[in-house]
DNA sequence: TCCATAGTACGACCGTCATCGAAAATAGGC
DNA sequence: GCCTATTTTCGATGACGGTCGTACTATGGA
């Protein structure tokens, strides 16, 4: 102990009611960002930060996890060496009502590229 | 034809299955945007540009205007020399479900300040 | 015709943010 | 104890977008 340094290195998340629409707005606006929620949001289970598909350096993805995390938007714990990621999706829920599910909604359909009608 | 010289100054507008979610996000996450669609909400009827109570010029909100025209979350007509605005909440609805509501429940549910929990 | 009103176009400025690479920290296995 | 895998920190860089002021256009009325 000795006040380890490593204190199993424990991580800082906001609570739903202090986190602001414009903050949750600016996480979810950035393309890759949305990429990292939906890939979590179709796996429907945690994923550590390496198992991410973005078009990034992994530092650059650490960044935008840092700021989902900080709007509230995800959860990260560590497991060992790797540091898992999940959806905080009730909570946001009730902080700030069918937001996430839309957007959600509108990226995994987007993907899934059904109809027409494009972009 | 008779193309009235004054073609009474037509506006464009993209079909909302042109628009994509990026367009939306970004139009919706400016502070000053938000606050134009939340009058226009509140209101609940078409408001001219320059009725509107924001903390910038006006040059600088005929840009907003546009933004969030392009991201077909407004529609614009003149009448006379003045430029209405409407908001295009069917036709969001239908292309991104829940998506504009649910900002515009937030973003309006905020401005009543009701409870505690800050911003 | 001239003026007042309403909004737009243009160019410049400036802060913010996504991005990267390199170096460091942490935990686990051998 | 050391090596490796995983993620972070740091500083630099570059692009994008919100902002402004000024000059301009368009409409309607006197």
């Amino acid at each position: 102990m000795a006040r380890p340094r490593t204190a199993t290195r424990t991580v800082e998340h906001p609570d739903p009611s202090e986190v602001s629409l414009q903050q949750v707005l600016e996480a979810l606006v950035d393309p890759v960002r949305r990429m990292v929620v939906s890939q979590l949001a179709r796996a429907g289970e945690d994923k550590s930060c390496g198992t991410f598909d973005a078009p990034v350096s992994l530092s650059t993805l650490t960044h935008h996890f840092n700021v989902l995390r900080e709007a509230g938007v995800i959860r990260q714990y560590y497991v060992g060496t790797t540091k898992m990621n999940a959806l905080r999706t009730d909570e946001m829920e009730q902080r700030f009502p069918g937001l996430l599910s839309a957007v959600l909604a509108a990226a995994l359909a987007k993907e899934s590229g059904s109809t027409a009608g494009g972009n």
